[in-house]
DNA sequence: CTTGTATGGTTCGATATCGTACTATAAGAT
DNA sequence: ATCTTATAGTACGATATCGAACCATACAAG
């Protein structure tokens, strides 16, 4: 189980370390898609509800590539997205008008209904996990994520 | 106990939180993900990795469901990665002679050099973020994510 | 005013993901 | 033995993801 942590060679125990991190991380998140996706309807996915609840919460008149780099996904992933959101008319599409190329996104009153209802369905779900992982460790947790986030998101 | 922003309703805040710990691992894993497959070749995918690392760490002969529960994903979609390493000559699929209706995954030569190789093309990028980071850091927040893994894998 | 380059966005094609439905084998209960 | 239910895996279709190529506008330098 235990890779040889030849002390001539700490590098090697450290990268398995953060080769452990991440993984969890992984398995976590494709977790948490799972189950999200699973309480929403409609074939909506995450980043669908990503993107609504970003708007909601950090106000909307944003444009695609903002989008596209607060989730970090490729442009094109995002502009998919959106179309998606467009369609189901959970958002808006309007021309920038301060850039002949830019387009801004707005929410729709369906949009954040539908955002809102997302987040009531899902909360107990959240909330019955608190007690179980702890507060404390969910304290402790957050500001380490935001440190290793802002990292690989520079070294990229 | 518990510093509120809301006293009447402690747990919205709290689930903010864990909605936050949620969300700060999605994009930690979008972006380990694009990491790993900028350094991959022949369009190989974080699971095709991940499959081979897997086995090539605690050994091969496992079965396809067994690999689907370990990445937390459908066995179809497991199926469809397995289906993908066999084409590229990574791992082969055999008949499991106690379960007829089972198959049994084995790493290739192939498989396992590309792993090897893979695992040597990505550690200067991941023991660079070490020292960013911190051995401490990364060394806490391990066990935390273990929990919360493995708490979200008994509330599915 | 051109020209070159950078930026915002979409289109398109290849592949990944995953739910539904299906086949085949296993295993337990009459 | 037969029936029932559970399990391992695949086929297929719908949608998601993403890189390459593309278009249009912005902007900077002559």
């Amino acid at each position: 189980m235990k890779r040889s942590a030849t002390p001539d060679n700490p590098e090697i125990s450290d990268a398995q370390l953060m080769f452990d991190v991440l993984n969890e991380i992984g398995i976590i998140s494709q977790l948490s898609r799972a189950l999200l996706e699973s309480r929403l309807q409609d074939g909506l996915t995450q980043q669908h509800f990503g993107v609504l609840n970003h708007m909601v919460r950090l106000g909307d008149g944003c444009t695609p590539l903002g989008l596209a780099r607060a989730f970090q996904v490729p442009k094109t992933s995002m502009s998919h997205t959106l179309a998606g959101l467009e369609k189901r008319g959970l958002i808006t599409m309007a021309p920038n008008p301060d850039d002949g190329r830019g387009k801004l996104i707005y929410l729709t009153d369906a949009g954040r209904d539908l955002r809102n209802i997302a987040i009531s369905t899902i909360a107990p779900d959240v909330i019955a996990m608190i007690p179980q992982f702890g507060r404390d460790d969910a304290n402790a947790a957050l500001p380490l994520l935001r440190k290793l986030r802002v990292l690989l998101d520079e070294a990229r």
